[in-house]
DNA sequence: AATCAAACGGAGGAATATTCTCCGGTTATG
DNA sequence: CATAACCGGAGAATATTCCTCCGTTTGATT
């Protein structure tokens, strides 16, 4: 494969990436073409179709954030703060746009990658659980949904980058919040 | 004005706001009409552009919720506690489809609603910080920052019932995280 | 530096989605 | 029961998005 073929066909990844969050949903090809620089049939010839560059691109940011995760969960010896900064790892890598695209991809079934993504988020949540500084109550998929609220921008008429600072701003707050010995509310009403 | 207009009318708001938070964005005129059981002409009569229905839905939602958080900073003496049943209740009353709808809006402006929404959050958070159990490095925009994290439901294959419980619980946790004497991301990494 | 297979760009027609008008029929109201 | 107000939805008009095709450019190889 010539090199500034490769090369392009990194770029409509990322550029596929960073719209879909812009978007919310599946962007137009014109779009993804014309961001990314290059001409709308290069982009048909590396991607026939629209699945293919979604597949690409949702697959390419699961496996870099699984394997980051994966680096973490060795690295740090505490729970808590293997799982922040897992969190904000993902957030920075484009886990929302995985999140977008999940519910519109045809088949996409990675046996491998499931796997190690459930195993991934069940030792985090374990681990920080055992070791009594995290909430007992929650599962891998409040962890999951937690993450989701943070991972895409929403309109509010903010620059991308205060929209960034704020998402890690703010996850760090409510990271706070799952560490919480016992929810206020839970107190307040039982 | 006829009965059955009106009902029509209102039931078209509530449909709108409805689609807003399911699509992300400006649903299709059709869409609205079909979801509401009238036809495409009715709901051309009532709103004879875009803007207007999109106008209507918008205040409707607002109004509701700055009267209600009025009535709470009147009625709940405790700040957080104040504050927490605010956000509950707008996250009920659709208050993410303002978030979404606010920056497609023409001409946005209703001087009235945007100074009593402005003091309301204003009294919220200021009255909490003084009491002491709020974070005192919040301010309003940091509020409804984290509020529109919540208020909308993001695809994950949920049901909305799902998704509408997983909300308040983990805006409770959120909220939680808002109370933390000190953050400990803070403490660790200052 | 010459060659050429591989890759590129983008005009523009096809396909699809959305908007919005119009008018014959229906219904609430007095 | 009269009638003004309201309703429904077919379908033409418009806007958007898709995707093919082919002449041009470029990276690799010798």
């Amino acid at each position: 494969m010539r090199a500034d073929a490769l090369k392009n066909r990194q770029r409509l990844i990322d550029v596929a990436i960073e719209l879909v969050l812009e978007v919310g949903g599946e962007p137009a090809r014109d779009a993804i073409a014309e961001r990314a620089g290059v001409g709308i049939g290069t982009l048909y010839r590396h991607f026939p179709d629209q699945q293919s560059l979604l597949h690409a691109a949702t697959r390419h940011v699961l496996e870099k954030s699984v394997a980051a995760g994966e680096a973490l969960i060795e690295a740090v010896p505490d729970g808590v703060d293997a799982l922040r900064q897992y969190m904000h790892m993902a957030l920075d890598n484009g886990i929302g746009a995985v999140n977008i695209l999940h519910p519109l991809l045809e088949k996409p079934d990675w046996p491998d990658l499931r796997v190690r993504a459930a195993t991934l988020m069940k030792s985090m949540v374990g681990r920080a659980a055992r070791q009594g500084t995290l909430r007992k109550d929650l599962s891998e998929r409040d962890i999951v949904f937690g993450l989701t609220r943070f991972a895409r921008p929403l309109a509010v008429g903010l620059s991308s980058d205060e929209e960034r600072s704020l998402a890690h701003r703010h996850l760090d707050f409510y990271l706070d919040g799952l560490c919480a010995e016992q929810s206020r509310r839970g107190a307040l009403e039982p």
